[in-house]
DNA sequence: CTCCTTCCCTAACAAGTGTTTGGTAGGTTA
DNA sequence: TAACCTACCAAACACTTGTTAGGGAAGGAG
């Protein structure tokens, strides 16, 4: 017998690839068996269906997510700095888990109302809670401008922050921290020249 | 007989809803035939497959976008002045084809290597270029920063407008123009609060 | 009235779907 | 050696999918 305790892992691995790159619907079983390497039944000796696959996918990832959120707003930072942890924690999430949030961005949609994922639900009225409350924080504590509607710009830091996943790809040009550095730089200063702004150094890329 | 040439367009308009609700694997031909009262079968009275739903929709909305966008290049503002254009046509568009575009979002990633949807690649070039050139514009002239990675600007700025579809409803609590204006206001000045920094006047919401 | 066109229905089709069942090669344990 | 377990295959299952063929009701045109 070979090693293989971690084929479950290696498996669903490839399920998760295949899913982001093709949608979850439009994924067949039979597919997912080919680009691991075995037969689509064989596929229900490790799982017992195709959404458990989908389901294994999407709370590994919500739980190592929560993970470091969680650490993030137990230091009870000042609101600037927890914004730049939670969207830094976030880069290096898609850097890890690029295929999970792909597949999360593009099918927690519907899935929501399916009640064995309304953990999806759940998670994002925390996600909510948590953007929304630092965000408040900070135009009390005058470090984030009062004028704009705080709910918009929850989905504007939401949103440009986790559709990176769709073009992000690991060992690319920039580090996770590169991006998420150059992202809280334009979304906290602007993309605008002003006189005096040069406070953001470029870095080398990496290696 | 009743009216009904514009049937067609009731019914293809039903199917972009339901497309971008479920996604347009997840779709089946019954379930729009349902929203749109009648059968399955009789939708074949009207478009020959499910695919050419889809590329019709994915066509009409991608027109209707380039001539808009044709026109704000045309005028040759600057930088500036074009990337405000651009945005605040991009939320229009968003008003006028929140479903299309919901669809575009999910669907164009896959979509664009079949050969019939090769036109999807073409655009995304063409459209890569206008908003990439505006950017290096404003950088060369002083009005945008120039210590971002430009490419790295563009999908901050191309991603952080169109995503909005996925949560825009039209006839909330703000007009399309109003939510550009917010976007453009995070997006050029930052959402942090500096010394002297209250250009932006909030609006009362409408009606 | 009759003919014709428009729009839809009924009923079925073949292909593809997720899943199950029974079997088996080959290493591990006794 | 024999019994056992893991990880897979082969073949089929019931069902859903997009699609087609033939027919028919309803109104306009002659």
């Amino acid at each position: 017998m070979r090693p293989a305790p971690e084929r479950r892992r290696e498996i669903l691995d490839t399920a998760a690839e295949v899913f982001a790159a093709q949608g979850y619907d439009a994924t067949t079983v039979r597919r997912i068996a080919d680009a691991a390497g075995l037969l689509a039944g064989s596929l229900y000796y490790h799982f017992d269906s195709k959404e458990s696959m989908l389901d294994e996918i999407l709370r590994a990832f919500l739980d190592e997510l929560w993970a470091r959120y969680d650490a993030v707003l137990a230091a009870l930072l000042g609101p600037r700095e927890t914004l730049e942890a939670l969207v830094t924690e976030s880069f290096r999430e898609i850097d890890r888990h690029r295929a999970a949030v792909a597949i999360y961005q593009k099918e927690s949609g519907h899935l929501r109302e399916q009640p064995r994922f309304g953990y999806l639900a759940g998670s994002q009225r925390r996600f909510e809670e948590a953007w929304l409350t630092t965000l408040e924080r900070g135009a009390a504590a005058g470090v984030f401008r009062t004028d704009l509607d705080v709910r918009l710009t929850y989905r504007f830091v939401r949103d440009t922050v986790w559709v990176a996943a769709s073009w992000y790809r690991p060992g690319g040009q920039h580090s996770p921290e590169e991006i998420a550095r150059q992202y809280l730089s334009m979304v906290l200063e602007g993309v605008a020249l002003r006189d005096g702004h040069r406070t953001y150094e470029r870095r080398t890329k990496k290696e």
